[in-house]
DNA sequence: TGTCGCAGACTGAAAATTCAGTCAATAGTG
DNA sequence: CACTATTGACTGAATTTTCAGTCTGCGACA
Protein backbone atom coordinates (compact mmCIF):
# COMPACT_ATOMS: atom_id res chain seq x y z
CA UNK A 1 0.00 0.00 0.00
CA UNK A 2 1.11 3.19 -0.79
CA UNK A 3 -0.61 5.27 1.72
CA UNK A 4 2.29 3.73 4.29
CA UNK A 5 4.33 6.37 4.51
CA UNK A 6 1.81 8.98 4.74
CA UNK A 7 0.74 7.19 7.36
CA UNK A 8 4.24 6.79 8.99
CA UNK A 9 4.63 10.58 8.60
CA UNK A 10 1.23 11.36 10.71
CA UNK A 11 2.13 8.84 13.60
CA UNK A 12 5.56 10.04 13.96
CA UNK A 13 3.95 13.70 13.88
CA UNK A 14 2.06 12.64 16.30
CA UNK A 15 5.03 10.96 18.30
CA UNK A 16 6.82 14.58 17.63
CA UNK A 17 4.60 16.63 18.25
CA UNK A 18 3.83 15.23 21.95
CA UNK A 19 7.29 15.43 22.49
CA UNK A 20 8.64 19.06 21.51
CA UNK A 21 5.11 20.67 20.91
CA UNK A 22 3.46 22.40 17.91
CA UNK A 23 5.57 24.68 17.89
CA UNK A 24 8.54 22.65 18.40
CA UNK A 25 8.50 20.58 15.79
CA UNK A 26 10.67 20.34 13.42
CA UNK A 27 10.45 19.27 9.48
CA UNK A 28 13.62 17.85 9.69
CA UNK A 29 13.27 15.79 12.62
CA UNK A 30 9.76 14.69 11.71
CA UNK A 31 11.20 13.31 8.68
CA UNK A 32 13.51 11.14 10.87
CA UNK A 33 11.02 10.00 13.18
CA UNK A 34 9.32 8.99 10.11
CA UNK A 35 12.11 7.51 8.86
CA UNK A 36 11.73 9.41 5.41
CA UNK A 37 12.91 12.34 3.73
CA UNK A 38 11.94 15.91 4.44
CA UNK A 39 10.46 16.24 0.94
CA UNK A 40 8.47 13.73 1.09
CA UNK A 41 6.56 15.27 3.94
CA UNK A 42 5.86 18.05 1.13
CA UNK A 43 5.26 15.63 -1.57
CA UNK A 44 1.86 14.00 0.75
CA UNK A 45 1.18 17.61 2.72
CA UNK A 46 1.51 20.48 0.81
CA UNK A 47 3.29 22.53 3.78
CA UNK A 48 3.54 22.77 7.63
CA UNK A 49 0.27 23.75 8.36
CA UNK A 50 -0.81 21.29 6.12
CA UNK A 51 0.65 18.06 8.27
CA UNK A 52 -0.66 20.40 11.28
CA UNK A 53 -3.96 19.80 10.24
CA UNK A 54 -4.04 16.39 8.99
CA UNK A 55 -2.14 15.48 12.53
CA UNK A 56 -5.30 16.68 14.31
CA UNK A 57 -7.59 14.77 12.00
CA UNK A 58 -5.30 11.58 12.51
CA UNK A 59 -5.51 12.16 16.31
CA UNK A 60 -9.04 12.25 16.61
CA UNK A 61 -9.93 9.14 14.33
CA UNK A 62 -6.84 7.36 16.17
CA UNK A 63 -9.15 8.61 19.79
CA UNK A 64 -12.50 7.67 18.39
CA UNK A 65 -11.01 4.23 17.70
CA UNK A 66 -10.04 3.29 20.79
CA UNK A 67 -13.01 4.92 22.81
CA UNK A 68 -15.11 2.94 20.51
CA UNK A 69 -12.87 -0.14 21.47
CA UNK A 70 -14.13 -0.04 25.05
CA UNK A 71 -17.73 0.61 24.56
CA UNK A 72 -17.79 -2.68 22.78
CA UNK A 73 -15.62 -4.61 24.94
CA UNK A 74 -17.50 -3.88 27.76
CA UNK A 75 -20.56 -5.55 27.10
CA UNK A 76 -23.75 -5.22 28.85
CA UNK A 77 -22.24 -3.11 31.75
CA UNK A 78 -24.35 -0.11 32.49
CA UNK A 79 -24.59 3.16 31.13
CA UNK A 80 -22.98 5.27 33.89
CA UNK A 81 -20.23 2.61 33.85
CA UNK A 82 -19.57 2.99 30.57
CA UNK A 83 -19.73 6.74 30.62
CA UNK A 84 -16.94 7.07 33.08
CA UNK A 85 -14.90 4.24 31.53
CA UNK A 86 -15.02 6.99 28.19
CA UNK A 87 -14.23 9.53 29.95
CA UNK A 88 -11.70 8.13 32.39
CA UNK A 89 -9.83 6.81 29.00
CA UNK A 90 -7.98 10.21 28.68
CA UNK A 91 -6.09 9.45 32.08
CA UNK A 92 -4.06 7.05 31.94
CA UNK A 93 -0.27 6.39 31.42
CA UNK A 94 0.02 4.68 28.10
CA UNK A 95 2.31 6.23 25.64
CA UNK A 96 -0.23 6.01 23.25
CA UNK A 97 -2.79 7.81 25.18
CA UNK A 98 -0.40 10.53 26.58
CA UNK A 99 0.54 11.44 22.98
CA UNK A 100 -3.05 11.63 21.53
CA UNK A 101 -3.93 14.01 24.99
CA UNK A 102 -0.46 16.37 24.45
CA UNK A 103 -1.28 16.34 21.03
CA UNK A 104 -4.66 17.31 21.02
CA UNK A 105 -3.91 19.85 23.74
CA UNK A 106 -1.19 21.40 21.60
CA UNK A 107 -2.96 21.56 18.67
CA UNK A 108 -6.48 23.17 20.90
CA UNK A 109 -4.04 25.41 22.46
CA UNK A 110 -2.68 26.40 18.99
CA UNK A 111 -5.75 27.06 17.27
CA UNK A 112 -5.96 30.15 19.35
CA UNK A 113 -3.23 31.61 17.10
CA UNK A 114 -4.00 29.71 13.54
CA UNK A 115 -7.85 29.83 12.84
CA UNK A 116 -6.63 27.54 10.12
CA UNK A 117 -6.98 25.11 12.78
CA UNK A 118 -10.27 25.68 14.11
CA UNK A 119 -12.31 24.74 11.52
CA UNK A 120 -11.48 20.68 12.56
CA UNK A 121 -10.84 21.37 16.14
CA UNK A 122 -14.40 22.85 16.35
CA UNK A 123 -16.30 20.13 14.33
CA UNK A 124 -13.78 17.17 16.39
CA UNK A 125 -15.03 19.03 19.71
CA UNK A 126 -19.01 19.14 18.73
CA UNK A 127 -18.44 15.18 18.03
CA UNK A 128 -17.25 14.52 21.71
CA UNK A 129 -19.31 16.45 23.41
CA UNK A 130 -22.30 15.24 20.96
CA UNK A 131 -20.81 11.63 21.92
CA UNK A 132 -20.92 12.51 25.96
CA UNK A 133 -24.41 13.95 25.89
CA UNK A 134 -25.45 10.93 23.98
CA UNK A 135 -24.24 8.23 27.00
CA UNK A 136 -25.46 10.58 29.70
CA UNK A 137 -29.12 9.80 27.81
CA UNK A 138 -28.68 6.50 28.41
CA UNK A 139 -27.94 7.41 32.09
CA UNK A 140 -30.80 9.88 32.33
CA UNK A 141 -33.59 9.02 29.42
CA UNK A 142 -36.12 11.92 30.39
CA UNK A 143 -33.41 14.49 30.77
CA UNK A 144 -34.40 17.07 27.76
CA UNK A 145 -31.87 17.37 25.29
CA UNK A 146 -29.82 20.77 26.08
CA UNK A 147 -29.80 20.24 29.49
CA UNK A 148 -27.36 16.92 28.21
CA UNK A 149 -25.90 19.17 26.28
CA UNK A 150 -24.72 21.91 29.13
CA UNK A 151 -23.57 18.96 30.86
CA UNK A 152 -21.43 17.48 28.35
CA UNK A 153 -19.85 20.74 27.47
CA UNK A 154 -18.91 20.89 31.63
CA UNK A 155 -18.03 17.29 31.54
CA UNK A 156 -15.43 17.70 28.38
CA UNK A 157 -14.50 20.79 29.35
CA UNK A 158 -13.43 19.95 32.67
CA UNK A 159 -11.59 16.90 31.29
CA UNK A 160 -9.53 19.17 29.08
CA UNK A 161 -8.23 20.95 31.58
CA UNK A 162 -7.77 18.39 33.49
CA UNK A 163 -5.73 17.36 31.57
CA UNK A 164 -3.50 19.91 30.47
CA UNK A 165 -2.75 20.11 34.41
CA UNK A 166 -2.33 16.31 34.91
CA UNK A 167 0.44 16.57 31.73
CA UNK A 168 2.45 19.48 32.77
CA UNK A 169 2.86 17.60 36.19
CA UNK A 170 0.96 19.43 38.27
CA UNK A 171 -1.77 17.45 39.08
CA UNK A 172 -1.02 13.30 39.63
CA UNK A 173 -3.18 10.58 37.54
CA UNK A 174 -5.05 9.01 40.80
CA UNK A 175 -6.00 12.33 41.71
CA UNK A 176 -7.40 13.79 38.21
CA UNK A 177 -9.46 10.69 37.75
CA UNK A 178 -10.87 10.78 41.24
CA UNK A 179 -12.36 14.57 40.40
CA UNK A 180 -13.73 13.32 37.21
CA UNK A 181 -15.45 10.64 38.65
CA UNK A 182 -16.79 13.30 41.50
CA UNK A 183 -17.82 15.92 38.32
CA UNK A 184 -20.03 13.01 37.00
CA UNK A 185 -21.61 11.88 40.05
CA UNK A 186 -22.12 15.64 40.50
CA UNK A 187 -23.63 16.59 37.07
CA UNK A 188 -25.45 13.49 37.28
CA UNK A 189 -27.34 14.15 40.45
CA UNK A 190 -28.54 17.41 39.48
CA UNK A 191 -30.19 15.85 36.31
CA UNK A 192 -32.61 14.06 38.37
CA UNK A 193 -34.08 17.32 38.89
CA UNK B 1 10.73 59.67 32.12
CA UNK B 2 13.40 57.05 31.21
CA UNK B 3 10.97 54.12 32.22
CA UNK B 4 8.35 55.29 29.37
CA UNK B 5 10.08 52.83 26.60
CA UNK B 6 10.92 49.93 28.68
CA UNK B 7 6.88 49.88 29.88
CA UNK B 8 5.98 50.25 26.58
CA UNK B 9 7.99 47.38 25.38
CA UNK B 10 5.87 45.63 28.46
CA UNK B 11 2.45 46.69 26.92
CA UNK B 12 3.47 45.65 23.95
CA UNK B 13 4.61 42.29 24.44
CA UNK B 14 1.50 41.55 26.64
CA UNK B 15 -0.50 42.39 23.14
CA UNK B 16 1.40 40.94 20.63
CA UNK B 17 1.71 37.85 22.95
CA UNK B 18 -2.69 37.94 23.29
CA UNK B 19 -2.13 37.87 19.57
CA UNK B 20 0.42 35.27 18.63
CA UNK B 21 1.05 33.59 21.77
CA UNK B 22 4.35 33.34 23.69
CA UNK B 23 5.82 31.28 21.21
CA UNK B 24 4.71 33.45 18.55
CA UNK B 25 6.14 36.37 19.93
CA UNK B 26 8.74 37.98 16.93
CA UNK B 27 11.24 40.52 18.21
CA UNK B 28 10.69 43.09 15.12
CA UNK B 29 6.78 42.62 15.85
CA UNK B 30 6.97 43.63 19.49
CA UNK B 31 9.54 46.76 18.26
CA UNK B 32 6.99 48.10 16.13
CA UNK B 33 3.62 47.32 18.70
CA UNK B 34 5.65 49.14 21.10
CA UNK B 35 7.27 51.74 18.54
CA UNK B 36 10.90 51.33 18.83
CA UNK B 37 14.00 49.68 17.90
CA UNK B 38 14.48 45.93 18.20
CA UNK B 39 17.95 47.18 19.30
CA UNK B 40 16.12 48.85 22.55
CA UNK B 41 14.37 45.56 23.38
CA UNK B 42 18.35 43.88 23.74
CA UNK B 43 19.10 47.18 25.66
CA UNK B 44 16.08 47.05 28.35
CA UNK B 45 16.40 42.92 28.37
CA UNK B 46 18.96 40.93 28.01
CA UNK B 47 17.52 38.65 25.88
CA UNK B 48 14.08 36.86 24.40
CA UNK B 49 13.81 34.73 27.39
CA UNK B 50 14.17 38.20 29.74
CA UNK B 51 10.95 40.02 27.83
CA UNK B 52 9.07 36.93 28.56
CA UNK B 53 10.18 36.74 31.95
CA UNK B 54 9.37 39.99 33.00
CA UNK B 55 6.23 39.92 30.62
CA UNK B 56 4.78 37.54 32.36
CA UNK B 57 5.78 39.22 36.20
CA UNK B 58 4.37 42.18 34.42
CA UNK B 59 0.18 40.45 33.84
CA UNK B 60 0.34 38.85 36.56
CA UNK B 61 0.78 42.26 38.54
CA UNK B 62 -1.95 43.30 36.76
CA UNK B 63 -4.06 40.36 37.13
CA UNK B 64 -3.96 40.33 40.91
CA UNK B 65 -4.62 44.16 41.00
CA UNK B 66 -8.13 43.66 39.15
CA UNK B 67 -8.79 40.85 41.02
CA UNK B 68 -8.79 42.65 43.86
CA UNK B 69 -10.29 45.75 42.62
CA UNK B 70 -13.33 43.84 41.61
CA UNK B 71 -12.87 42.33 45.54
CA UNK B 72 -13.17 45.55 46.81
CA UNK B 73 -15.84 47.35 44.90
CA UNK B 74 -18.31 44.49 45.45
CA UNK B 75 -18.84 45.70 49.19
CA UNK B 76 -21.11 43.85 51.30
CA UNK B 77 -23.21 41.78 48.56
CA UNK B 78 -23.37 37.66 49.50
CA UNK B 79 -20.69 35.18 48.85
CA UNK B 80 -22.34 33.31 46.05
CA UNK B 81 -22.20 36.50 43.89
CA UNK B 82 -19.03 37.07 45.17
CA UNK B 83 -17.43 33.56 44.30
CA UNK B 84 -19.33 34.42 40.69
CA UNK B 85 -18.07 37.64 40.34
CA UNK B 86 -14.56 36.58 40.83
CA UNK B 87 -15.12 32.91 38.46
CA UNK B 88 -16.57 34.99 35.73
CA UNK B 89 -13.75 37.91 36.05
CA UNK B 90 -11.96 35.65 33.44
CA UNK B 91 -14.69 35.64 31.09
CA UNK B 92 -14.79 39.24 29.30
CA UNK B 93 -14.23 40.82 26.21
CA UNK B 94 -11.82 43.53 27.39
CA UNK B 95 -8.16 43.36 26.01
CA UNK B 96 -6.67 43.23 29.20
CA UNK B 97 -7.99 40.46 30.38
CA UNK B 98 -8.12 38.34 26.86
CA UNK B 99 -4.23 39.53 27.31
CA UNK B 100 -4.07 37.71 30.78
CA UNK B 101 -6.13 34.38 30.00
CA UNK B 102 -4.21 33.99 26.95
CA UNK B 103 -1.02 34.59 28.46
CA UNK B 104 -1.80 32.07 30.87
CA UNK B 105 -2.96 29.14 29.11
CA UNK B 106 0.54 29.69 26.93
CA UNK B 107 2.46 29.31 29.98
CA UNK B 108 0.55 26.25 31.03
CA UNK B 109 1.01 25.24 28.11
CA UNK B 110 4.34 25.64 27.77
CA UNK B 111 5.22 23.92 30.95
CA UNK B 112 3.94 20.64 29.70
CA UNK B 113 7.31 20.99 27.91
CA UNK B 114 9.94 23.36 29.49
CA UNK B 115 9.97 21.85 33.36
CA UNK B 116 11.39 24.78 34.71
CA UNK B 117 8.08 26.57 34.44
CA UNK B 118 6.64 23.93 36.47
CA UNK B 119 6.91 25.84 39.50
CA UNK B 120 5.59 29.30 39.60
CA UNK B 121 2.65 27.40 37.70
CA UNK B 122 2.13 25.37 40.38
CA UNK B 123 2.47 27.66 43.13
CA UNK B 124 -0.20 30.04 41.38
CA UNK B 125 -2.65 26.92 40.73
CA UNK B 126 -2.46 26.28 43.91
CA UNK B 127 -3.06 29.82 45.04
CA UNK B 128 -6.24 30.00 43.22
CA UNK B 129 -7.45 27.00 44.03
CA UNK B 130 -7.16 27.63 47.63
CA UNK B 131 -8.96 30.99 47.25
CA UNK B 132 -11.91 29.28 45.46
CA UNK B 133 -12.27 27.19 48.25
CA UNK B 134 -12.42 29.96 50.57
CA UNK B 135 -15.17 31.48 48.50
CA UNK B 136 -17.22 28.41 48.50
CA UNK B 137 -16.67 27.93 52.43
CA UNK B 138 -18.25 31.10 52.88
CA UNK B 139 -21.39 30.05 50.62
CA UNK B 140 -21.37 26.77 52.38
CA UNK B 141 -19.57 27.14 55.46
CA UNK B 142 -20.26 23.74 57.16
CA UNK B 143 -18.83 21.33 54.80
CA UNK B 144 -15.87 19.36 55.41
CA UNK B 145 -12.46 21.32 53.86
CA UNK B 146 -11.34 18.46 51.63
CA UNK B 147 -14.79 18.57 49.83
CA UNK B 148 -14.17 22.80 49.40
CA UNK B 149 -10.71 21.86 47.66
CA UNK B 150 -12.07 18.87 45.77
CA UNK B 151 -15.24 21.12 44.75
CA UNK B 152 -12.34 24.64 43.75
CA UNK B 153 -10.30 21.94 42.30
CA UNK B 154 -12.79 20.99 39.42
CA UNK B 155 -14.43 24.69 39.45
CA UNK B 156 -10.76 26.22 38.23
CA UNK B 157 -9.96 23.17 36.13
CA UNK B 158 -13.30 23.65 33.96
CA UNK B 159 -12.49 27.22 33.83
CA UNK B 160 -9.38 26.52 32.14
CA UNK B 161 -10.68 24.44 29.73
CA UNK B 162 -13.24 26.65 28.50
CA UNK B 163 -11.10 29.52 28.68
CA UNK B 164 -8.87 27.74 25.59
CA UNK B 165 -11.65 26.87 24.24
CA UNK B 166 -13.17 30.49 24.06
CA UNK B 167 -10.15 31.63 23.25
CA UNK B 168 -9.84 29.30 19.78
CA UNK B 169 -13.11 30.51 18.95
CA UNK B 170 -15.28 27.29 19.77
CA UNK B 171 -17.23 28.63 22.37
CA UNK B 172 -18.97 32.33 22.22
CA UNK B 173 -18.34 34.25 25.60
CA UNK B 174 -22.07 34.53 26.95
CA UNK B 175 -22.35 30.55 26.10
CA UNK B 176 -19.18 29.87 28.40
CA UNK B 177 -20.55 32.65 30.96
CA UNK B 178 -23.88 30.46 31.09
CA UNK B 179 -21.84 27.42 31.93
CA UNK B 180 -19.46 28.63 34.98
CA UNK B 181 -22.69 30.17 36.27
CA UNK B 182 -24.51 26.24 36.27
CA UNK B 183 -20.98 24.29 37.50
CA UNK B 184 -21.06 26.79 40.06
CA UNK B 185 -24.92 25.70 40.90
CA UNK B 186 -24.22 22.42 40.60
CA UNK B 187 -21.37 22.44 42.64
CA UNK B 188 -23.01 24.35 45.36
CA UNK B 189 -25.85 22.13 45.13
CA UNK B 190 -24.29 18.78 45.91
CA UNK B 191 -22.00 20.74 48.90
CA UNK B 192 -24.97 20.51 50.98
CA UNK B 193 -25.52 17.17 51.73
C1' DT C 1 33.01 65.48 26.66
C1' DG C 2 31.34 61.32 28.01
C1' DT C 3 27.58 58.50 28.67
C1' DC C 4 22.68 57.36 28.30
C1' DG C 5 18.83 56.17 25.38
C1' DC C 6 18.12 55.07 21.13
C1' DA C 7 17.69 53.58 15.81
C1' DG C 8 18.74 51.12 11.40
C1' DA C 9 21.25 48.21 9.00
C1' DC C 10 23.32 44.00 9.43
C1' DT C 11 24.88 38.92 10.44
C1' DG C 12 24.89 33.99 11.07
C1' DA C 13 22.46 30.18 11.96
C1' DA C 14 18.49 27.53 11.80
C1' DA C 15 14.49 26.25 9.59
C1' DA C 16 11.09 25.90 5.83
C1' DT C 17 10.40 25.04 1.20
C1' DT C 18 11.65 23.91 -3.60
C1' DC C 19 14.28 21.74 -7.37
C1' DA C 20 15.79 18.46 -10.43
C1' DG C 21 15.80 14.54 -10.98
C1' DT C 22 15.81 8.71 -9.87
C1' DC C 23 13.37 4.48 -9.42
C1' DA C 24 9.76 1.01 -9.65
C1' DA C 25 5.52 -0.23 -11.18
C1' DT C 26 1.91 -0.23 -14.50
C1' DA C 27 -0.43 0.21 -18.97
C1' DG C 28 -0.67 0.39 -23.71
C1' DT C 29 0.97 -1.46 -28.30
C1' DG C 30 2.98 -3.92 -32.24
C1' DC D 1 6.28 -11.02 -25.37
C1' DA D 2 9.59 -7.03 -25.73
C1' DC D 3 9.25 -2.03 -25.93
C1' DT D 4 8.33 2.36 -24.47
C1' DA D 5 5.46 5.97 -22.45
C1' DT D 6 3.60 7.51 -18.24
C1' DT D 7 2.98 8.19 -13.60
C1' DG D 8 3.34 8.20 -8.51
C1' DA D 9 6.50 7.81 -4.76
C1' DC D 10 10.51 9.25 -3.37
C1' DT D 11 15.32 11.64 -2.41
C1' DG D 12 19.70 14.74 -1.76
C1' DA D 13 21.02 18.97 -2.49
C1' DA D 14 20.10 23.41 -3.01
C1' DT D 15 17.55 27.86 -2.23
C1' DT D 16 14.86 30.96 0.33
C1' DT D 17 13.02 32.73 4.44
C1' DT D 18 12.90 33.79 9.13
C1' DC D 19 14.75 35.36 13.33
C1' DA D 20 17.41 36.23 17.50
C1' DG D 21 20.87 38.86 18.50
C1' DT D 22 24.86 42.58 17.27
C1' DC D 23 27.35 46.58 15.45
C1' DT D 24 27.99 51.41 14.51
C1' DG D 25 26.97 55.64 15.39
C1' DC D 26 24.03 59.74 16.52
C1' DG D 27 21.78 63.36 19.29
C1' DA D 28 20.71 65.15 23.89
C1' DC D 29 22.09 66.68 28.06
C1' DA D 30 24.61 66.61 32.58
Amino acid sequence: MATDRRRAILEGAARVIARRGVRGLRMEELAAEAGVSTALIYYHFKDRAGILRHTLEFISDRADRYTSDVEDAAGPSDAREELEQSLLLEFQDVPEVRENSTAWGELRASAIFEPELRGDLARATLAWIHDVADLLSCVRPTTPAPALTASAERLTGLLEGLSTRWLSGALPLTHARELVREAISVEIETLSD
